[in-house]
DNA sequence: ACGCAAAATGACAGCGCTGTCATTTATGGC
DNA sequence: GCCATAAATGACAGCGCTGTCATTTTGCGT
């Protein structure tokens, strides 16, 4: 049974309710229905067969220019849109793109996913999301499940699920269009930030304050970015003339609890460092609250900073200096560089750009002649 | 054209690849192609009708149990999956719903959503996510052409979203079954939190520690939490016997911004309060800032607490009192409420917990408030 | 004008399911 | 055992599109 409301009345989007045998349906040939024009209204309308509306709709070539004119005026007289499900079926495209995750900050990736959206939207690809457990043991049969369940023609995967092997590769058998945001390796569609080189700007930042002993907190180990900070982290010591010292580097989780723990460790040192570079900012906050808990006062005994420039970031005391991710926009292009390969059979690796945010967490390194931050909004 | 790829062999899986008009097409009889199987293989080797399939998979009444059991070994056998958009365009229904959203804080937001897809997962349903301008001027246009674009089966309304009163009564005439997470209206279904209470409770507490004058900053005037909040706080004076002070009452916007504006204005006041009630977490942390920012300590000078237990709450330092809301277990509610109502055409309004977080912005009520820095003590 | 290739358009048969309704099979009362 | 009734099952025609391929129209060289 087909769901409509009965109006009385006659407009552009009504028409008398006659199935496709030609038979009128329970009601008088002066009653209509308010319904969906379909795709032959469309053509009716524009005196085309459907066949044409449907080449304009989908920007197929070989329809004339004041063909196509009409037809797009026919559309918009009825209002017409096309039926989702029909489309699918009949073409065999689900349309229909999932955003896979497992457990990110929830502000990356809700950042991440409102880019996503918008380019899907952009386009008219519906978005699927799928929080997953990417250590579970059913993890990528389930990936599978859901592909070949709802028909999916790509994926967007993202940290960590963007560094499985083991995904990518059954992918890439299957022949499934994929693009990952911030992956490892590189060599997909996508996007990425070139976050070694902002992580060795901040270090060097940092010694341009006069910090000499700089401490560094890893990120999750089965993160690929936990490892390109560490490299900036190295390159901007090297560029800054600074020893790399293993007891300033300890290994965190990308949580705050293990900033906290790691912050201790160091803060607990013979020779504290001076200065500490988070791989994230939820880790950063930690070693606020564990210099804090010290009784250091942040920046005035130790400067801190962070990677993300999350909303935490900001709403922390003091605010965090730290490294802008632009995670809508890498959203987005992560989307459109899928939507590209499910397209054109290829996409790219885009690199998106980063920004230090300088704020109140860092000062000179203190018996130094002091220079205050900001520590406005 | 078929997009599956070419395998040589047999298994359950495998079929030749003949056309519904009885040519096998471009293969030799030997080749084979996996190819997912469809409602009409099932019957095949169940030896029943596609009929009969579909009634066990859909859970129509009138199947012999010994049929259904020999239905779903075929199906587990094959492994076959329905084609949801083959069903979507027979049924007139497209197991589709969306969760509507406006720019809540992106915590609060994400675990909804996490409550919202699994609930939506266990009954085969897909969510669509829409994150829209509850305040733009095509607002109702866009809603309504969500629904019919997508043929949506349902909507779920967060707030602010679930207030906006033209909205509900449009989804009302039109005859969408939606469901609400924290409307004010309490009318429909949904979920709800009982948070005037939860406020109250919190203000008896602060009570207790021996606070006198205590602050509220109201959340954004468009949301009915804020009038809910702000009722508790108003019940939970009354109810430790103190005078209500309009002096101590100031305006915010739920945003971490509005919190140190509202907490500036308040400890700037001649005898400025002891404690201070934020209704949401953003502004507590803004208060917290605030305070930093006058040189008091919290929770020594001045007592926080927040509303919501985000995971800022745990982020900052001192940790936030706060009230937990269990944002995950609403979104589950509110989605099967709002399944329940697609099915059978009504749901409920249902009341979730809410849950005291006491920790280390508040203490007892100081005996007289000291103006030094917070830091380095 | 004519002929021919290329461009534009249309006819038609499904895509894989479910709604409707007809038909067959079980159940129960006597 | 027989019929009335209910339960179980099946036949069949679409749902609204698009792929394929046939047909018509156009453009253009001669």
């Amino acid at each position: 049974m087909r769901w409509l409301p009965v109006i009385a009345g006659t407009d552009a989007r009504m028409r008398p309710v006659e199935r496709a045998d030609g038979a009128f349906r329970n009601f008088t040939a002066t009653i209509q229905v308010a319904m969906r024009a379909r795709i032959e209204d469309v053509a009716r309308v524009a005196g085309v067969s459907p066949k044409t509306v449907s080449r304009v709709l989908n920007d197929e070539p070989n329809v004339r220019e004041d063909t196509r004119l009409r037809i797009l005026q026919a559309v918009r007289s009825l209002d017409y849109r096309p039926h989702p499900s029909a489309r699918s079926l009949a073409s065999n495209r689900s349309f229909l793109v999932a955003l896979l995750y497992d457990n990110p900050s929830p502000s990356y990736m809700m950042e991440v996913q409102d880019g996503v959206l918008e380019a899907c939207e952009a386009q008219r690809y519906s978005v699927m999301l799928q929080p997953l457990d990417a250590t579970g043991p059913r993890f990528l049969e389930q990936v599978e499940q859901l592909i070949s369940e709802r028909r999916l023609d790509g994926l967007i995967l993202t940290p960590p699920i963007s560094d499985h092997a083991p995904l990518l590769r059954r992918l890439r058998e299957l022949g499934t269009p994929f693009a990952c945001v911030a992956p490892r390796d590189r060599n997909c569609a996508g996007v990425v930030l070139d976050e070694r080189r902002a992580a060795c700007e901040m270090v060097v930042h940092l010694a341009s304050l006069g910090h000499q002993r700089i401490g560094h907190i890893i990120g999750h180990p089965d993160h690929g970015a936990s490892i390109w900070r560490l490299d900036g982290y190295r390159d901007g010591l090297a560029q800054s003339g600074l020893q790399y010292d293993a007891r300033l580097v300890v290994q965190g989780q990308f949580s705050f609890d293990s900033g906290v723990v790691a912050a201790r460790a160091m803060l607990a040192l013979p020779l504290p460092p001076t200065a500490i570079f988070a791989a994230n900012d939820d880790m950063a906050a930690g070693v606020i609250w564990a210099a804090n808990e010290a009784g250091l006062a942040v920046p005035r005994d130790l400067s801190v900073c962070g990677f993300d420039d999350t909303p935490l970031s900001r709403q922390i005391w003091p605010s965090l200096t730290t490294i802008h991710q632009p995670c809508r926009d890498m959203g987005r292009i992560a989307a459109n560089q899928l939507l590209r390969a499910i397209r054109d059979g290829e996409g790219a690796m885009v690199s998106a750009k980063f920004a230090l945010c300088l704020r109140g967490s860092t000062a000179r390194v203190p018996g130094r002649p002091a220079k205050e931050h900001a520590l406005g909004l």
